[in-house]
DNA sequence: TTATAATTTGAAAGCGCTTTGGGAAGGAGC
DNA sequence: GCTCCTTCCCAAAGCGCTTTCAAATTATAA
């Protein structure tokens, strides 16, 4: 069943049928609940490739994964997506996904705007200073960052997390409790949102008139076990840090076995502080004892980043949108006063 | 940059061209190096959404998540799609996601078939009688299913790993290192994949003459909290089992906690074996004691689902894959004999 | 009542591609 | 010389929508 077909069904022209189907003003009452009706009736679906070469626009968002897997290993992603996706859904909008294959990022991105595939697309996990945006302004296709780049916060639209506060925040909890050695576990830190944690630990440390140290300092994939390996490397030193900050849920469960294996107590011996996406597979209050974190859901942030994006695509006179969400500290039972 | 234009800007005709473009053969080799070359200088490349309404094929295949969340949330699913949308990138095929909404899957199902959205989809975690095999053989729309019914495995397209075979050779296992009281930490069994470990684990114990005994059962979602607590219950029963077989590495890492909190050994007090999707960010050989384990990839899967769904969308009539996969059981350390 | 404005409807063009059904040019066979 | 194939190319139709421009109908004003 097509337009025409339906058209004809109800002895009225395309065009009207068009019209009414669509909510255009020029069609008289009757006629579009007629037309409606109908429509819902015979199970009419206007073919969507149709549509979108007739106007221009293929009401789709794309989401481009680096070829080299890093990021997409990581499980924070999926929750991410899930939010835009589904607030995409809501709005009419679906969702394009391109993980790896043999095609460079870039030559992904430069197809989708000159094939009319998507659009807009969502740039994820920045660079501390990252090509795709030079690209993306000189394709002219709408996207919206989820981060930032390092160096400039205009003449782009992004959505980030305050991740210098946040890990500053946390470090100054530790101070504040007493602890001076304090271990870093952090992800891959030419990207942004990483490198702005280090800062935010390295600020607070020095705040205090202390030094950094790079023994205890980890920059790398986010994996169980690499939050196992540095952790109980670090906890072997001596004089061991009492207290360890960690930039994912999957690090601070590496890190709780080294903790166990070493025979310390989480929250005496040893405080941690993880940052929580909110993942709904690995829960930081069900821990014993529950970990003292920094949250911000990932799936939220999925949600309105997909939402500045399309207000973007439909409006794309309107203003940049920056916007940086604050990020809570939450105090549970993974952190106490250092012990002599 | 059109066809039009890059026909103009040639001499020849749009006929030629995109001829030319497509590999047909009734154009003269000159002239299709001619236009070959040209169009990559010229930067052409086709409109999409035009061929697709031309050819009537969208060269697109859709993921579509229910919207309760249950499946999603599972990290597993990522590094399925990524398997299966490299594969698809490689072979010109886009991937479309639709994660919740308020729509029902089902009717995601119909409208990407009316709409001609996509040329097939992949239908995940099936459940035990899934009503989304019925719709989309109603619908034509091809597909293939990762993972199977339970009753029947005719009439539909498939690929599933052997749940039942291993999760009955790792309980075997168990059984002959001497262990009698095995706990099982499963997922939700209206999903058949767990069903049917279900049913493997079972029949290794009636195997022996063994019973079944539902206090050291436990099927939900498979989270590190749930992991942590029923290991932590079922390892304070008295008589306490010896051994846990786990559905997930996430709920291994939660039973890790419940053992250590207990003061346990595992591979001495408690034998431990997990089902590993060779996930990237959870290692299992990277575990201490490393983790006996039931193997499959998840990626790999993906990447041949996606295989074999593009070669029944490109040949309808080819006999429908049933593909069962071998599941390894790979020995390390967090199994041994039972102690007295 | 008639002129004018407002409301509804339609015919046809156009989006950018693929593909059908020929047609011209050149070579082979007689 | 002619016919018959190939080989190579083209004009035009068609995919199923949206949208422009114009016409027909009805309502309003004079």
């Amino acid at each position: 069943m097509n337009l025409k077909e339906l058209a004809e069904h109800l002895g009225l022209s395309q065009t009207t049928v068009s019209r009414a189907l669509n909510g255009y003003p020029e069609v008289g009452e009757a006629t579009r609940r007629r037309v409606l009706e109908q429509a819902h009736n015979l199970g009419y679906r206007p073919n969507a490739h149709a549509r979108r070469l007739a106007t221009g626009r293929s009401h789709a968002i794309g989401y481009v994964f680096p070829s080299d897997r890093s990021i997409i290993i990581d499980p924070i992603f999926s929750d991410f997506i899930a939010g835009a996706s589904d607030f995409q859904a809501i709005n009419g909008y679906e969702t394009l996904l391109h993980a790896g294959g043999q095609e460079d990022e870039m030559d992904v991105y430069r197809r989708y705007a000159e094939m009319g595939l998507v659009d807009g697309v969502i740039v994820q996990a920045p660079h501390v200073d990252d090509p795709r945006i030079a690209l993306l302004n000189g394709l002219g296709l709408p996207y919206v960052v989820h981060g930032r780049l390092n160096d400039t916060e205009e003449g782009y639209a992004w959505l980030d997390i305050d991740n210098r506060g946040a890990f500053r925040k946390a470090t100054k909890l530790l101070l504040d409790l007493g602890h001076t050695r304090i271990g870093l576990l952090n992800g891959l830190e030419y990207l942004t949102y990483a490198w702005h944690r280090r800062q935010g630990y390295e600020q607070a440390l020095l705040d205090k008139g202390l030094s950094i140290d790079p023994a205890i300092i980890f920059a790398g994939l986010m994996t169980e076990e690499n939050g196992y390996r540095h952790a109980l490397r670090m906890l072997r030193l001596k004089p061991r840090p009492t207290a360890l900050v960690l930039s994912s849920m999957m690090m601070v469960s590496g890190a709780l076995r080294a903790v166990h294996e070493l025979g310390l107590t989480v929250g005496k011996d040893v405080s941690l502080i993880g940052h929580d996406d909110g993942l709904p597979f690995l829960n930081a209050e069900g821990l014993v004892p529950s970990l003292t974190t920094t949250t911000s859901s990932i799936r939220a942030a999925g949600a309105r980043v997909a939402e500045l994006l399309l207000a973007r695509v439909e409006n794309p006179d309107d203003e940049m949108a920056h916007e940086l969400w604050n990020v809570d500290l939450i105090l549970r039972g993974s952190t106490g006063p250092v012990v002599a």
